[in-house]
DNA sequence: CGTGCGGTTGATGATCATCAATTTTGGTGG
DNA sequence: CCACCAAAATTGATGATCATCAACCGCACG
């Protein structure tokens, strides 16, 4: 990796992956994060596309002699990775200890929420959007198995909390009481 | 929190709580390392000494004026956090992947090297540590019960992997081995 | 000499993984 | 446009791992 980049379009996990073929992802990459770090040289984490992806790419030389002119910039960075640094240990909270019903409760509110504040939609009892990921790469995120996540996502459309459009496409009737399934204090640990 | 703090002597733990209690440890703070955020007034985690500790306090205030007339101090902060996030993944790795022996495993080879790197020793097959945790504690770090902590402790002592003197000090005859058994793949994803 | 905390161990059960069989879907070429 | 194929997803049966509930031990401390 030599070169920095920022998601445009479309959406990417950052996996690791153990020697026995265990699969963690440890993040997901949205429009507008940031991926790659300054100062180092190699990343233990693969980039994996899971829709069409465009990136905005600087190679790393010239981003870090940019960097080093302007103050600014390294503030910034360092306030993105604070707030990586948030998720990460807010999905460490998930993976210890929520079932697997709240694990997908959870990542079904955080995708709705990503996708609501990306079309500027403010928050909504209702929401639709459509799920980036295939139910293995949702399971290597939940630190699940592909079987339980389909099965815990029939569990929520029986229920109603959920209702869908082929495959991937979602429909929440009631966003609060997804969030409410996801067994997240206050507003799930999204910022605003 | 109106400060920062560097963790001087002793071992505690930056831990997330649900409504309903269950506990999930997201960081072990050992000596050199840094806590609170400059830039975010609130903390969302417990920081719990879980030894006696000294720590090296900053009002944060001054610290991030200190901050702005130094940038050096700036980069350093944010290889500390990108450490961090590094260490965060890794861990979500553990928490979502690993058995709960490999997680026993995990977390007395990454004590026992915190430990011995902090004596300036280097690589040695024996080693010989004291846990800073209770069984409790491993548990809320590991994403276990403190049953299944003290049984999976048990069996690695019955199997030779490690040695009890008391309940707190661990002897390791052959570091590798515990490595082993933690399936990391090549160091264990500590630095060096 | 109790009392409480930390720890160990046992019995039982729930959750989730595994193995396996089908079905659905989306894409491709006839 | 339809048939066909592979990948994705669903569903079922069974089992392993780990959680839960509970009893008990040892030690430090008042």
């Amino acid at each position: 990796m030599d070169f920095v980049a920022s998601v445009v379009t479309g959406v990417a996990t950052l996996t690791q992956v153990m020697e026995d073929g265990r699969t963690q992802t440890v993040g997901l990459l949205f429009p507008s994060d940031f991926v790659g770090r300054p100062g180092r040289d190699a990343a233990p984490y693969n980039v994996i596309a899971t829709t069409d992806v465009m990136m905005c790419c600087f190679r790393k030389k010239p981003f870090e002699e940019l960097m080093a002119r302007t103050p600014h910039i390294g503030q910034r960075l360092l306030e993105m990775t604070l707030d990586e640094l948030d998720a990460a240990r807010e999905w460490m909270l998930l993976l210890g200890r929520k079932t697997a019903r709240e694990k997908i409760a959870s990542l079904l509110a955080i995708v709705a929420r990503r996708d609501a504040s990306l079309q500027g939609q403010v928050r909504q009892r209702q929401v639709t959007f459509d799920l980036p990921l295939t139910r293995e790469a949702m399971a290597d995120y939940l630190g699940l198995t592909l079987e339980t996540v389909s099965r815990q996502i029939s569990a929520l459309k029986r229920e109603g909390i959920i209702e869908l459009a082929g495959k991937r496409t979602v429909n929440v009737p009631d966003l609060d009481r997804l969030i409410e399934e996801a067994a997240d204090d206050a507003d799930g640990g999204m910022p605003g």
